[in-house]
DNA sequence: GTTGTTGCAAAGAATTTGCAACATA
DNA sequence: TATGTTGCAAATTCTTTGCAACAAC
């Protein structure tokens, strides 16, 4: 048998190795984004045998594949499994958890504006930050 | 007297030095981002004499200061002029120039979604991403 | 068995810091 | 003159690459 996260990889092009599942796992289990750096530490702590380069091949592998959002955070690039579907993001600077939001609005904006300045579109991003409930208090 | 980039130097509590003025008309002068290592080459061969180091910490300033927008140009941190007010960002992923566009859509749209979710807004960015009607042809 | 993957060590690239000389206010 | 700034060299940090051992298919 086959689990999920092996049809993802294989799905991918990508062949189902330990290190590969478990990175993928514990993304499964974060809100937040992280970078290579700190998910091989937390790895590591956890007794999962991987070595640094093997996050950074992945996490680049799966962002590829359109598995990972990306982010910018402080210089250091930070991943986050999304959804399949095209979305926006808001993100808690404090805890860096991220919530999936989607937005009509946005996307109409989008075309209205490139259309008036004769951009073709490759893509956009559309994110607020602040600071969730949970931290606020 | 007084140049208007040594004004805004002194406004934002910084030193008027030739470096930073040469930063800051080279600035003014593009309408695209450019990160540090690309504008001190630029500089240097246009025989202005300028540190590495002071190119950095130029565009930190400027930045820190709400003079620059800055921008994620594939794990190189790049640095446009901007204008004072809020605003969003056509980029053209072939010359790099960037158009400042303003959207009320999205500043309502952002107010919305962060009350919804209890999330307390400390800034949002929503930007664009495509080839200008120039480099398409 | 073949081919893709891993992980170490080393290389590479962007950015920051220490500090003495220097320029601005 | 007092204090902020510069720029070099060195240190840091993130990320990528070479390559031999290894694991998935």
């Amino acid at each position: 048998m086959s689990t999920a996260s092996e049809e993802e990889l294989r799905g991918a092009g990508l062949r189902a190795t330990r290190q590969r599942l478990t990175v993928l796992e514990a993304l499964r289990d974060r809100p937040d984004a992280v970078t290579a750096q700190g998910l091989h530490q937390e790895l590591r702590q956890a007794g999962e045998p991987i070595g640094l380069t093997t996050v950074y091949r992945t996490l680049t592998s799966l962002a590829d594949a359109g598995m990972l959002d990306t982010f910018d955070r402080d210089g250091e690039q930070a991943f986050r499994l999304c959804g399949d579907a095209h979305h926006h993001h808001l993100v808690c600077e404090v805890c860096n958890v991220i919530e999936e939001i989607t937005a009509e609005e946005v996307e109409r904006w989008v075309g209205d504006v490139a259309q008036r300045r004769g951009f073709t579109v490759t893509g956009h991003r559309a994110d607020i930050f602040g600071i969730c409930a949970r931290c606020a208090t």
